[in-house]
RNA sequence: GGAGAGAUGGCCGAGUAGGUCGAAGGCGCUCGCCUGCUAAGCGAGUAUACUGGGAAACCGGUAUCGAGGGUUCGAAUCCCUCUCUCUCCGCCA
């Protein structure tokens, strides 16, 4: 959520760099509700001013034959009260409404685009692997080597559903640890093993809702909201809290099932784990000064790219265009894993600084000194990796010619000391 | 699922025959004084949000005693609904 009286003081401003996000922008409503909303605001306390000083007058004189003119009077007042905050609890609603569904303003850092097409390549790393065969796409490795079992997904739940088999299983298990074990042991993070379904004020407080209601799974019968992504639970453990300035920052990683709906993407990605309404994650989430968070994303994104590393598997960095971005963040870099058997990048990773857009909804302050005012801090998270898809760039990778899979070194003895599946 | 108890400021904890309670007291914290150092002691201060004025320092108003509603001139205190916590019973990994 944006800051009212920022936008009140830049309206004009607002409106263009929100512009290049692409889509229609007009904040000529917030003009006029927040207006109205100051203007009954002084009517309402004006009266209950008045109120107060006359109910304390009452109080005081003993004999209340005396104040029966008052009483009467006050009857009145605190009746235009009512009706003067029943007007300002509408326009309040509507201009949260309205403030709610406002995304957040590109980083002057963001570079200006309208597509997937104006992302801007900021580094490749590592070696694309060179076969002497056409490779597959992991659909057919996982299926030859009955790791992953796609039917049965379907026949257990429905379509973008998988079940891993033994090894499969494993492998997947073993890339959460792995991951889990680096982010925590070498970059210091602290493992968090949140609920996976929460309520809507943590879903509002990090920005899926109320926009984005639609791609979430809600539970019948209780408001509880499957999570899409580990930083709804992990970002929301400060929600409404003033942390304290010494803390700073902090360092929360956590392992969470995922699970979206995935509805407009009909068709798309239909084979393979790419896709799916159930997946792992590895999740990194910051919160961190203002002043640092820029630097910190820099780190973030670092600790993500590690993994990819220590694993050997080749991707490039890119930074979305403002076109591209997502409704809270202000900056991100997508990291992209290179998929010989699709021959493209793929994203595996989404790192995003929100500055204080989520703290901001969800009143995630601190405060440096003791005396000084709260301040909101600055969020950010990033995939430290999307697991599944992890897998995918594993078996792909290091697909040999006649099907087995060789396991990155790292990963072994994760995997009881195993070199190669199939 | 059934029965009962509770929710007050950074923390602990008073306050329920409605008014002088943004809220006693203690702890903590900040500043000052005092003391050879430390400890102790003394004094002052110590919530947040919105809003009006001001360049600012700051000054004024309103709201907030789990959340929402009601009664009343006036609610931390009375009534209703909800949420959460605790205890006991049941059930269960």
């Amino acid at each position: 959520m944006l800051d009212a009286r920022f936008i009140r003081d830049n309206l004009a401003d607002v409106e263009a760099r929100l512009k290049t996000r692409g889509g229609d922008v007009d904040l000529g409503g917030f003009r006029e509700l927040d207006a109205r909303r100051r203007d009954l605001l002084q009517q309402s306390e004006t009266l209950k001013a008045l109120r107060n000083k006359v109910s304390d007058e009452i109080s005081r004189t003993k004999d209340k034959s005396q104040v029966q003119g008052q009483i009467a009077e006050m009857r009145e007042v605190s009746q235009r009260i009512k009706a003067l905050d029943e007007d300002l609890r509408i326009v309040e609603e509507e201009l949260e409404r309205l403030l709610l569904t406002v995304p957040n303003i590109p980083s002057p850092a963001t570079p200006v685009g309208t597509s997937e097409a104006d992302n801007v390549e900021v580094r490749v790393w590592g070696e694309r692997p060179v076969f002497d065969f056409t490779p597959k796409p992991h659909w057919e490795i996982g299926e030859a080597l009955g790791i992953l079992d796609f039917e049965c997904g379907a026949k257990l739940a429905g379509a973008r559903f998988t079940l891993y088999r033994g090894i499969g299983a494993r492998l997947e298990r073993a890339l959460i640890n792995f991951m889990l074990d680096l982010h925590t042991e070498r970059h210091k993070y602290v493992e968090m093993l949140p609920p996976f379904m929460v309520n809507r004020e943590s879903m509002t407080g990090t920005g899926q809702l109320p926009k984005f209601e639609d791609d979430l799974f809600h539970l019948e019968g209780v408001d509880y909201f499957l999570i899409p992504t580990a930083e709804v639970p992990v970002t929301n453990i400060h929600r409404g809290e003033i942390l304290r300035g010494a803390d700073l920052p902090l360092r929360y990683t956590a392992y969470t099932p995922c699970f979206r709906k995935e509805a407009g993407s009909y068709g798309k990605d239909t084979r393979g784990l790419i896709r799916q309404h159930q997946f792992n994650k590895v999740e990194l989430v910051k919160f961190v000064r203002p002043a640092d968070s820029y630097r910190e994303l820099e780190k973030l994104l670092a600790d993500a790219e590690e993994v990819l590393r220590q694993l050997r598997l080749p991707y490039r960095v890119v930074e979305l265009c403002s076109g591209d971005l997502g409704f809270s963040a202000a900056k991100t870099y997508d990291i992209e894993v290179w998929l010989p058997g699709q021959d493209t990048y793929r994203e595996i990773s989404s790192c995003s600084n929100f500055e204080d857009f989520q703290a901001r909804r969800a009143s995630i302050r601190y405060r440096e000194e003791e005396k000084t005012k709260p301040e909101f801090v600055h969020t950010l998270n990033g995939s430290g990796l999307a697991v599944g898809r992890t897998l995918v760039a594993i078996l792909e990778n290091c697909q040999r010619s006649d099907g087995p899979v060789v396991i990155p070194e790292v990963l072994r003895p994760y995997m009881g000391g195993q070199e190669v599946i199939g």
